[in-house]
DNA sequence: GCCGTTTTCGGCCCGACTGTTTTCAGTCG
């Protein structure tokens, strides 16, 4: 029997194999193999066990992963352990691997501090910088220490602060573009978020704004007078960085226009992106900075006013950001094969909201008039099922009733349709909320978990499953059931749960809640390859909430959805069609 | 350690900043 570790696991051993091999001095292509490697089992979307299936030559189709790497996992996964490991950790204290976390600090410091002062942990460094016993050190002074005690407060800063919500992120960074565009008006030429934001990553750590102008004075006077600047870090001539009143780092770059392409895909990053697209460049002779470009023979340098030269220089096609992760997309990019990616406009209806039936806060009127407005043209009713007594679930005889009230709001509209479905408990034996009778009258019906996520991967992924392959269960919601800074993932097996939405015909959903982004971008893109349909829902509890659609697309944008892999793109009247019930009755 | 329409050996992204240096090493993004 095959031990169970994840590929999250492995990646962390490999990660910490590179940190030991970087402060052991070791070549730093050697250290950056580790870390690719670590990368791309991290991001891989799928069990590494899946590919390796008892031999680890398979594994040599990762890239990043060849002759040595491949072996180490093989041993991972038949042995428990890693013999390799052993051997280069052995005497080294485990407080080393936090003092490289301190800004500032890197290996070859971490290795001094450590032989020649037999500094090991963060307390003994914070200790030794205060009583100025660094300076002894060549090459350290008074400031270095200065420098190290800064590093280390921020260190705890950053330890204790979580990342942000991109459903928080987003709307702030926009709300500071708006209000810099007020205050200097002409004098801004261009504006953008780029950095993580600019990807539509789940989560954000600092923001970046970028701006083109000739009076960068101007702007970065404007930026940190915002009412909203709390503390300013640091503000120069073209470059400054405040803490908000919320608590999150933002950093204002202003350039001239002649760069903004250039740098506004260098600082939209990823970096893996980047570091891959400068090879690229530098296999045409040119050298790629966020500057522009340089011609390596003669040094002549060529500007990139717009994003778009950028790649086109390279021969490549415009990559949207949410792509730019390194995953692929650079090797489309070059066969002109890009995914022409889902927009939130393909969206005709939203499969999962709630309203005052259960935990919501407003009626199925009021938020199918917000929906309307929005453009969507049909809304499936999700109220929780009785299960969910906490979100007061509906019984089947309050649902009668909701029924209703459905019906008579339908009469209202001749251009939007509200829908019959539920958001069905699937108990923590398997079994549903409802019987099939009853399944039966709804519309759709939409399934998901909410207890016992603790259970087994054996377990869950049975329960699961068993929902699925209910003739008259048609969606399975949030799939991983995870809440963003909150609760983990549970331990499903998505590649099983896939291959059997797509043997079932039952869809997956992409959650929008911006809690939830669940599935995220890695699942969604393996969800697609294996060949499961996939709804977009907002899950939304308010009519502000009807924005999680705006997110969910993100993600799916993320995984390199186009709008035909998304079922929800369909009128109902199309929809309908590719329900189980429905195919089930044409047979 | 990985990788190959310039290579199975010899490369492996780029620039800025800082502090300590008289030319550079380390760190960062």
């Amino acid at each position: 029997m095959p031990n169970q570790w994840t590929n999250q696991e492995i990646a962390a051993l490999f990660f910490r194999i590179a940190d030991i091999l970087d402060i052991q001095g070791e070549i730093v292509f050697k250290v950056v193999a580790y870390r690719r490697a670590a990368d791309a089992i991290e991001h891989l979307g799928r069990d590494v066990r899946d590919i390796w299936q008892g031999d680890p030559k398979n594994l040599r189709a990762i890239p990043g992963i060849g002759k040595e790497i491949s072996e180490k996992i093989d041993e991972i996964i038949r042995t428990g352990e890693l013999e390799y490991y052993k051997k280069i950790s052995k005497g080294v204290p485990p407080g080393i691997f936090d003092l490289l976390q301190v800004p500032d600090v890197g290996p070859k410091t971490v290795a001094r501090l450590w032989q020649e002062l037999k500094i090991t942990d963060v307390a003994k460094l914070e200790k030794a910088a205060r009583a100025g016993k660094l300076r002894g050190l060549k090459g350290f002074g008074a400031k270095s220490e200065e420098k190290i005690l800064a590093g280390i407060e921020q260190h705890r800063r950053k330890k204790s602060s979580t990342r942000v919500l991109l459903g928080v992120a987003y709307p702030f960074a926009h709300s500071i573009i708006a209000a810099l565009r007020a205050a200097c008006g002409d004098a801004i030429q261009d504006i953008a978020p780029a950095g993580s934001l600019r990807r539509m990553k789940p989560t954000i750590g600092d923001l970046d704004i970028l701006v083109a102008s000739d009076a960068p004075e101007k702007i970065i006077d404007a930026f940190v007078s915002l009412p909203i600047a709390r503390e300013i870090n640091a503000k120069g001539s073209t470059k400054a960085s405040i803490i908000a009143d919320n608590g999150m780092q933002v950093d204002l770059r202003v350039l001239e226009a002649k760069h903004w392409g250039a740098a506004l895909q260098y600082f939209t990053g990823s970096k893996e992106h980047n570091v891959a697209l400068r090879q690229i460049a530098l296999a045409q002779g040119l050298s790629l900075s966020e500057w522009g470009f340089k011609r390596v023979k003669d040094e002549k340098e060529i500007f990139a006013p717009t994003e778009a030269e950028v790649y086109e220089k390279l021969g490549l096609q415009w990559i949207p950001p949410e792509l730019r992760e390194a995953s692929g997309e650079l090797r489309l990019a070059q066969e002109k094969r890009l995914p022409r990616l889902i927009e939130l406009a393909d969206l005709k209806g939203d499969l999962q909201w709630h309203s005052n039936w259960s935990d919501g806060s407003f009626s199925i009127e009021q938020m199918a008039e917000a929906a309307r407005a929005r453009g969507l043209h049909y809304l499936a009713v999700t109220d929780h099922s009785q299960g969910l007594g906490i979100a007061r679930g509906l019984t089947p005889e309050r649902l009668k009733e909701q029924w209703k009230e459905i019906d008579a709001l339908n009469k209202k509209w001749n251009d939007f349709v509200v829908l019959k479905s539920i958001e069905m408990e699937i108990r923590a034996d398997g079994s549903l909320d409802f019987p099939d009778e009853l399944l039966a009258q709804f519309d759709m019906v939409l399934v998901s978990t909410h207890s016992a996520l603790k259970q087994s991967r054996e377990k869950i992924t049975a329960r699961v499953i068993k929902a699925m392959q209910n003739p008259y269960v048609d969606i399975y919601a949030h799939p991983t059931g995870r809440l963003l800074g909150t609760r983990e993932e549970s331990a499903l097996d998505l590649e099983e749960v896939f291959r059997v939405a797509k043997e079932t015909g039952t869809f997956v959903e992409i959650d929008g809640a911006p809690e939830r982004l669940d599935l995220d971008d890695v699942r969604v893109r393996r969800a697609r390859e294996v060949g499961a349909q996939i709804v977009i829902d907002s899950d939304a509890h308010s009519p502000d909430g009807f924005d999680g659609l705006f997110y969910g697309v993100a993600m799916a944008r993320r995984g390199g959805l186009e709008a035909r892999d998304v079922m929800n793109t369909l009128e109902w009247k199309e929809l309908k069609l590719k329900l189980k019930r429905h195919k089930r009755k044409v047979k």
